[in-house]
DNA sequence: ATGATTTGACCGCC
DNA sequence: GGCGGTCAAATCAT
């Protein structure tokens, strides 16, 4: 099963890199927004090194995206330098990444339909293995590579079986420093993030406290993402979560509802195995009025979601993703 | 018991 | 035949 990104049409690839790109403004918008906060609350850091994994996923995939389509060469050049800024908040040498086989030897990619990405990535903290890129994968093999002084480890997406995804990637330490890894993607995740486990789902209520404090939408016509953000509520958080939104607002969100939303727009928003579905806002009431659940133990001030809708897989479900 | 990792065997391609 | 990629049995971790 081939995913339906990989055919030939550039058509709904590039919606789909429009869109995942989207996601990575969302997010650095948060992200921002979260480092205000981040001084004052060890949570908020963690939250943030949780964006912080979304964009470089995010980003790496719409990279790979655009790689297979031929035509833009120089705008590869030009993204793929984002990952690794981000990375870290001191500029460091690792900065530029650019797939380096792509560039001496631009025929030898040309092999495979499917795309591919290249990325050097330095190691998490003190621990081995490179940063968590938001995927959750599985290693299937290790080999030693002729003329490398570490070997290459082999990947797999943990939901191959479950899912058919068939989305692959190979780390290698580099020769020069142990620290950094070489990490190549190959194909495109067409898989699904779990649900949450219901032990670890917020009720409604503290849900709809995630909506009002800050909600960002984005819409365009294939894919609707919602990203919700938990932030204090704060004037200046409202006013930057009205400009965040597309169309920007012409004033904050008032209160604690909000506005926006395309009418009619209807979602099925909620929990996979927990879902409301109608207008976009009439799930929010729902939110609003659902019964509550056996209240877990999270912090409701820090606990960001965001759904997402994609009719490729269907509109009649939506995940949230912690 | 289940799922992930390790590791030598296997296989296709140059 | 050698190399890189994958398979799968054994082993490890939870």
């Amino acid at each position: 099963m081939e995913g339906v990104a990989v055919q030939g049409n550039g058509g709904g690839r590039s919606m789909k890199v429009v869109a995942e790109l989207g996601r990575v403004l969302e997010l650095v918008r948060q992200l921002e927004m979260h480092m205000h906060a981040a001084s004052q609350s060890s949570s908020s850091v963690e939250l943030c090194r949780g964006l912080v994994a979304q964009i470089i996923a995010l980003t790496d995939r719409s990279i790979g995206m655009v790689m297979s389509s031929s035509a833009a060469a120089a705008a590869v050049a030009h993204f793929a330098d984002a990952p690794p800024a981000l990375l870290s908040g001191t500029p460091s040498p690792l900065s530029d990444v650019s797939d380096q086989t792509f560039r001496t030897n631009p025929k030898k990619r040309k092999t495979t339909a499917r795309w591919t990405s290249h990325e050097r990535v330095s190691a998490t903290g003190g621990t081995e293995g490179p940063v968590d890129d938001g995927h959750s994968w599985r290693k299937y093999g290790q080999k030693d590579i002729l003329g490398a002084k570490h070997p290459r480890g082999y990947y797999r997406c943990t939901h191959r079986n479950s899912q058919g995804c068939t989305a692959t990637k190979q780390v290698q330490r580099t020769d020069d420093d142990p620290s950094v890894f070489d990490v190549v993607y190959h194909g495109e995740h067409t898989c699904r993030p779990a649900a949450i486990p219901a032990a670890k789902r917020p009720h409604a209520q503290t849900l709809l406290q995630s909506l009002s404090a800050g909600l960002t939408v984005s819409t365009d016509n294939n894919f609707l993402t919602t990203a919700v953000s938990t932030v204090p509520r704060t004037p200046e958080n409202r006013q930057a979560a009205a400009q965040s939104v597309s169309p920007p607002l012409a004033s904050p969100v008032a209160s604690d509802s909000y506005g926006l939303v395309p009418s009619p727009c209807p979602v099925t928003a909620g929990y996979r195995d927990w879902p409301y579905t109608g207008d976009l806002q009439e799930v929010v009431s729902a939110l609003t009025t659902a019964p509550a659940e056996p209240e877990p133990a999270i912090d409701p001030d820090f606990m960001p979601y965001y759904f997402e809708f994609d009719p490729t897989f269907g509109m009649d479900q939506a995940i949230l993703f912690p």
